[in-house]
DNA sequence: GTACCATTCAAACAAACGTTTGAATGAGGT
DNA sequence: ACCTCATTCAAACGTTTGTTTGAATGGTAC
């Protein structure tokens, strides 16, 4: 039926991922239309589904390409963590440096696109699209299960709950700060420099501060 | 032209701008279609573009009816707390929760639908379109100046722009804290509890931990 | 040189989109 | 009783959507 060649990477298929990629961006996935696509990519209507087979799929694909390799650098990072630890303890500092630095590098990657994908990743955390959200999450799964892992081992005395809800928080901190600095102008004209490598120490030390903050009290009632 | 009486709310209205705050979260402003809404609402197509003229600004007044009094309430809190410090200085515990606060109940608050539009909120600080980030921008350009403000006060001896990044870190944070928690199933079958009322000690926590971590350095190059 | 096959292309497809229209409806004021 | 006017309704408007089709193109292998 459909079977591309996959050794070599007709110059046309990257076209149309970052051209993808740049579009998302700007619009939105439901609101940048195959037509755009390919306008800006310089090739025909129909070669996005001839390569990508449909819309979704493309989708897919432009998220798939960066977030392996993404995911995978993240991974090795903490093996080697691991390894140097040998069994003992790792400072919680150095696993969130493992999982939170490799996205700030790629966010200020703005030669290879990489700060325009980091972008459309923090916007698309909160993506309602069904078949988005069904697989960031397998994307993730390994990642995010580990790093869990690490850091309930390196702070054992803080609650296995109160860890993973400090993880989303810090995840949220971050995917806003790389994906909201210009999305929303809710600061807008307030930031001298959003340069993702100028704010990593700011957002470093602020993660950190939250995860080690004291535990609060939780009264069976708020307020 | 299109004049429709403004003393007494005819039900149709509310009913369409309920539907449609339950379909952007569902499925995203782009992906719900006027059908959608006017079918779930129970009332005939055209029923929208009479009473709001266009989809744009049904969106407009789906976000203003709950925005302008969430930041209301906020500024009210700011208003008792800079009243009772008298010229004083502010805890910045107490700046976080006259902001947060307000957030995190309406987020609570399932009966009227607040949970639901805090969940569209925090998915929208991020959204692409236009129109709606300037629309948002106009919204809480008074509050997000206020409570800046307030935390220059309250924290001299911060550099403002450090504010001003944990302000955003902060923001960013507690939308996905209401917004992710289901929306990406990251941490998928992870959470025992994602009712609002009860992570938002931990929320707080978590924020004021961020707010008050030590300076970082600022190397002129990273790593 | 010719047969093959991946790729490109212009054109068309049905479906869904937001919006407009003009007639029907029905409560309220005189 | 009659006129008024806000509201509802079914139907249609012209665009735009993602996808499909079948013919042209051009390099590679034999």
């Amino acid at each position: 039926m459909k079977a591309p060649v996959d050794r070599v990477l007709p110059d046309t298929r990257s076209r149309i991922l970052d051209a993808a990629e740049l579009l998302f961006v700007e619009h939105g996935l439901d609101a940048t239309s195959m037509r755009m696509i390919t306008a800006r990519a310089g090739v025909n209507l129909a070669a996005v589904n001839y390569h990508f087979g449909t819309k979704d799929s493309l989708i897919q694909e432009v998220f798939r390409r960066r977030l392996t390799e993404l995911n995978r650098r993240r991974l090795a990072e903490l093996d080697r963590l691991e390894a140097a630890a040998g069994g003992g303890r790792i400072k919680p500092s150095r696993i969130l440096e493992a999982f939170f630095g490799p996205a700030l590098e790629l966010a200020s990657d703005t030669e290879n696109g990489g700060s325009t994908f980091m972008q459309l990743l923090g916007r698309t955390y909160t993506e309602p699209n069904a078949f988005v959200r069904q697989f960031l999450a397998e994307e993730f799964a390994e990642a995010i299960g580990r790093f869990l892992g690490a850091l309930y081992a390196a702070l054992p005395e803080v609650p296995r709950e109160e860890i993973l809800w400090r993880f989303h928080f810090m995840m949220g901190a971050t995917s806003y700060a790389i994906a909201g600095t210009d999305a929303l102008q809710l600061f807008a004209g307030r930031f001298d420099d959003a340069d993702p490598t100028r704010f990593k120490p700011r957002l470093m030390s602020f993660l950190l501060g939250g995860l080690r903050a004291p535990l609060a009290e939780y009264p069976d009632e708020a307020r």
